[in-house]
DNA sequence: CCAAAAGTGTTGCGTATACACCCATGG
DNA sequence: CCATGGGTGTATACGCAACACTTTTGG
């Protein structure tokens, strides 16, 4: 009884105010399941050999499993997801990074994409898990440009400051982001870069 | 490599003011996996054959995916839920059905299941699948204490049916619930016994 | 001085909550 | 006539959405 177990991940980075993916060659990276590993681990470990280092505070979920039922082969797809700041991606190949409203409608994969973005769309309206998408220290314009990218709307600017503040996720860092054409923003972090229940919006 | 690929299945049912789960054995139901069957299909089977009859329009959702990896066996368990009318388990074993809050703690499930509890909970409050739990017919009394049992928290009666009707995912019957030594109540149905998106609390 | 982005309050509206009494029936 | 559960309205608090101008900096 032939049966295979895969890990698949799909990436997200937000950056030029975008939601992307990571497709090398149009797949999403994946890995066989074997012994003494935790398909957790296996997750990581398929994601850290394509970034090239270490992934530390980047919010990984399980997706949803799916199965491919055929005559003498099973195959079965353990799909999760992962936040990563854009500052990380560096390293990858930058033109396998795909704009998530870009990716073919014709790859095979293009179901398991869909779902993976509705996902994360919900995740980031009732958790604080975009601190993950951002680096330590981040403007609240900066922040705001994340929510927009996910969420595919504008957001009023003083409504989601006061929202996000309100909720007390954030500290100020005291430092402010000069260099710019204009006035210098003031910068924050998160107080707790684990993943908490928050209803942002 | 042997892999060894099960599905789980913890099934939920309201009645006696109580949500429960059919813990034949202290364990949840199982089916192995084979070629040729759908994970969802296995599930639906592993189901019916503990209920000995088809089952319809009741909600089946896709919990969690579970590694044990050990040396030499890797075990994977696809875990599903799935939402029963307390007049279809007539036919069940009576005694195996465990009012959720007191299953023992030491029962090796026991993880699975407070998440299964969890993630229902999550569930009926944005969603209508609370339907699959109820008759055709019932009354707002009924469904009440369906979300009460489920959240674990008195409802405000007033509220709760100004709420519910507002919704418009029910119609009157035209019936009257007679027999009790009461006066007797309206009966309504949901316009759709299907899934959808809907802000309950 | 001009362009660019930061920063800041108020008002209206709709939804959630809290709360208590009368009604219809069966026995 | 009494016990049981069905059925109904209002006032308040709160959160969300809409909306425009001033400030600080770099060039």
């Amino acid at each position: 009884m032939a049966i295979s177990v895969r890990v698949k991940t799909v990436l997200f980075s937000v950056f030029n105010n975008k939601l992307h993916i990571y497709l090398p060659g149009q797949r999403l990276p994946q890995g066989l399941v074997a012994h003494g590993i935790s398909l957790n681990k296996l997750a990581m470990s398929v994601i850290e050999s394509v970034a090239g280092q270490a992934i530390n505070e980047s919010y990984l979920e399980q997706l949803y499993t799916f199965s491919h039922p055929f005559e003498q082969m099973m195959e079965v797809d353990v799909v999760y997801y992962l936040l990563l700041p854009a500052e990380k991606i560096s390293e990858f190949y930058q033109e396998s990074w795909i704009a998530a409203d870009s990716v073919s409608r014709n790859i095979s994969e293009y179901g398991i994409i869909s779902y993976a973005i509705q996902r994360l769309r919900w995740k980031v309206e009732y958790t604080n898990v975009v601190y993950s998408l951002l680096p330590r220290e981040f403007t609240l314009s900066e922040l705001q440009r994340i929510y927009e990218s996910i969420l595919g709307r504008k957001l009023d600017k003083r409504n989601f400051r006061r929202k996000i503040l309100s909720l007390g996720l954030l500290r100020s860092s005291g430092r402010k982001r000069t260099g710019l054409k204009a006035r210098p923003a003031r910068m924050f972090r998160f107080r707790e870069r684990k993943p908490s229940m928050v209803q942002v919006f």
